[in-house]
DNA sequence: ATGGTGGATTCTCCA
């Protein structure tokens, strides 16, 4: 059995509802995870989703900031959510699939702009989720499951247009990314993007600030889909849809797919 | 070193 699903920071559910029918409709996956709808669940444009055969979603809200939703073609089960560091900020949601695997469903803090937690409270606040999220899957190790979502770090060299210019810009210092790996490897996670496309340049997210993204192409590899080695281990494919991020009124992320023999 | 854009909400925060 195949299964498929696609996870993407929209930055706001309600402004984007019509890409995300568009990618619903062009692209099918069986689950879309989003995050930053900065929406409240009640006010989350389900309808058209449903009329596509997404009927089934959960998510948590908050108005205006963060959020995370799981639209589902399948049947799934909300397992709950996590208030990692305290911030109570609507930031992760796990569902269970009737084929026993959990989706984990993360928007990790992005840290302001100073990679200081010494003069910048969201670094360290960022820091410390990741810390906890760590200590999470170092507790209680997960199996069938598959962890995604915005997780605003680029870990790898090739994950943003220039290492260098980058090394001390949030999303890519060193100790974040280092943190990440913690994360990974306390989960024991396998990084799904990079083990089906594991050479070259890859970006999911292209600020908004520049002139022209496309040609510029100044990306970073900030959303990502790992998967515990029980699923990795069976087939897997994977690509980043860059062209939804020069659909009309984009997001500045752009969604990534996975594709599972399950 | 700076400012650039975009979204939700507001007398501005966040990314």
């Amino acid at each position: 059995m195949s299964f498929s699903l696609a996870t993407w920071n929209i930055n706001s559910v309600r402004l984007r509802e019509p890409i995300v029918l568009k990618l619903l409709q062009e692209e099918a996956p069986d689950v879309l995870c989003l995050q930053e709808c900065k929406s409240p669940v009640d006010k989350i444009p389900t309808e058209g989703f449903a009329a596509l055969g997404y009927q089934h979603m959960i998510a948590r809200g908050q108005k205006g900031y963060n959020g995370v939703a799981i639209l589902s073609k399948l049947p799934i089960e909300d397992v709950g959510d996590k208030d990692f560091a305290g911030l109570g900020h609507a930031r992760h949601v796990a569902g269970r699939l009737e084929n026993g695997v959990t989706i984990h469903n993360f928007y990790v803090p992005a840290g302001g702009d100073k990679p200081d937690r010494e003069v910048n409270e969201k670094f360290g606040q960022k820091l410390d989720y990741l810390t906890e999220m760590r200590d999470w899957f170092h507790g209680d190790r997960p199996e069938k499951s598959i962890l995604v979502g915005d997780l605003n770090i680029a870990p790898r060299e090739d994950d943003v247009w220039s290492h260098k210019q980058l090394l001390k810009v949030v999303s890519h210092t060193p100790i974040e990314v280092e943190h990440l790996a913690q994360t990974q490897e306390a989960g024991g996670w396998v990084d799904i993007t990079r083990q089906d496309i594991p050479e070259g340049l890859l970006y999911s997210w292209w600020s908004y600030r520049a002139r022209d993204w496309d040609a510029a192409d100044k990306g970073r590899r900030l959303d990502h889909v790992w998967a515990t080695p029980d699923i990795s281990n069976a087939g897997h494919s994977s690509r980043i849809l860059r062209a939804a991020r020069g659909w009309e009124k984009p997001s500045d992320h752009a969604p990534v797919f996975a594709s599972f023999d399950l």
